[in-house]
DNA sequence: CTTGACTCTGGTCTAGACTCTAAGGTTTAA
DNA sequence: TTAAACCTTAGAGTCTAGACCAGAGTCAAG
């Protein structure tokens, strides 16, 4: 058993956060010392890495709350899980999109800036930028 | 000379917004009426269209209150703010890149589910959630 | 002169994921 | 025994980029 110290040592996370966690009904001790301290056993441990690693994939901590509640359903089944998992797929790609929109836009202004200490008045890319050039990059 | 209305219009912003803008200091209006009503001229129409261009690069407010500065400031010239759109464009790049990693590990996740309605204590997806292997993929 | 559209200030509220503070109780090692 | 290091709760604060609201003042048209 782990206190939250260890806990949260472990998972490289602050015991705010665990018991952040826990308000937020993600986690639980699996028991509570006669003071009050919280203990956390291995199942804890593997459901705060889920939840960690759930996150670096992109889900929100509202929808781990789902996918951990779909896990401890009986009428679930794997392919449950499966279309969260493409639903979030859909959502990271069509970021990407809007992100790499962004990128290709400042690639435009960087390119058309020839980089020659031109004083300010003269910038292409604040001119672009004051412009509505941008607007067609959207 | 333009209500904040107007402005708003042309902008397609809201009031609110612009005054958020000149409560954070991006957007002042040119000057005031006896009754206290903002008024713009087209150094404010530039300017406010300057700020949703760059929040369209995916700048932060923040970061267009630097770029301002470095518009207004004698010292800077057009490679200061070629060098920073540089920056933000490597930004970009990375999130992009974290994002795809993300998505992959996903793809990952869903191709390894055969989808045969399997009951959730052996789904692929859930299991790997839980095991150290989305580290692999960071 | 009134009605409706507009504007003003100052304030609160939102989401998401924490982060910090205060004031106290517990455990452990020297 | 005492000091450091840990833990507790409840609650407030942080950040971003605004949205929304109330109550009051202003302006233009009819």
């Amino acid at each position: 058993m782990h206190t939250i110290g260890k806990l949260a040592q472990f998972a490289e996370v602050t015991t705010d956060t665990v018991r952040y966690y826990e308000k937020e009904g993600l986690l639980a001790p699996a028991r509570k010392t006669d003071a009050g301290y919280r203990l956390y056993d291995e199942d804890s441990v593997r459901r705060l890495r889920f939840i960690r690693q759930a996150q670096q994939c992109g889900f929100s901590l509202t929808e781990i709350r789902e996918l951990l509640a779909l896990k401890n359903s009986d009428a679930a089944c794997c392919s449950d899980v499966r279309g969260v998992a493409v639903e979030k797929r859909l959502q990271l790609e069509h970021k990407i999109r809007a992100l790499q929109l962004m990128s290709r836009a400042l690639t435009e202004l960087v390119t058309i800036c020839n980089d020659e200490s031109k004083p300010l008045d003269e910038c292409p890319i604040l001119a672009a930028l004051e412009s509505s050039m941008a607007k067609k990059m959207k």
